[in-house]
DNA sequence: TACCGTTATATTCTAAAAAATATAACGGTA
DNA sequence: TACCGTTATATTTTTTAGAATATAACGGTA
């Protein structure tokens, strides 16, 4: 089926980005692994961006989605707050509310896009 | 009130965007001024993308949303059929409806945004 | 005929986004 | 002490999306 919806959600916050489909992705990778730089090679994405992404989420946020540490046994690593998993499921049921709330037009849509 | 959401809606049709935002803005001004040059001056956007976007809207569905002729007494111009006006206005629909189904979460997410 | 503004199309240039690379510091372990 | 993998940060390079530029053809008008 080649004709899929892709809806994307961004929260801006004076014009930038404090939480969209990369970074809800990547945080949940970080909770997943508990380190940006392991994420940041799940994605093929630079540390440094990943890093970047984080910092501005949390520094859009009131609390920290996202606490790190530096060294350590492991060196150091990342966890994702109890808080930054609630708001991270937030947005991707918004995600999912956005979507069911158009695809009854969207079939209706399709019907007119060559297969 | 710097905290707003920004979702956008792209039909993808094998990886490749049938319609979605920019084409719609598009669409809307070809229609207005019978002309995609003069919609494309008006997006501050070169006359080439406006062409390609076109180009693409009408290769992706099977009935053009854009009538073109070259020539005449303008010089040519673009119209948008009635077919073409009725999706874009579903898509702009779908639009709203996506974002009629996040208001209420979003109003919850905001609170925990930095004002 | 010589223009005019448009569609239609290709080629070159540019600026923004992301990657690559580099470096420091941290707090553990051997 | 000398590593190790990480966070944190700056600088340089590469990629690429779009702009700029150029050209042809069309169908009217003067």
């Amino acid at each position: 089926m080649p004709i899929t919806p892709d809806l994307r959600l961004r929260i801006m916050r004076d014009d930038l980005p404090a939480m969209g489909p990369g970074k809800a992705r990547l945080i949940e990778l970080v909770a997943l692994y508990g380190s940006i730089s392991a994420a940041a090679r799940e994605l093929n994405m630079s540390y440094r961006r990943a890093w970047l992404l984080t910092d501005a989420v949390n520094s859009s946020f009131k609390k920290p989605l996202v606490a790190t540490e530096v060294g350590g046994k492991k060196g150091g690593g990342a966890i994702v707050t109890e808080h930054g998993k609630k708001i991270v499921s937030l947005y991707r049921q918004m995600e999912k509310k956005a979507l069911r709330a158009i695809e009854s037009d969207l079939k209706h849509l399709k019907a007119h896009i060559k297969a």
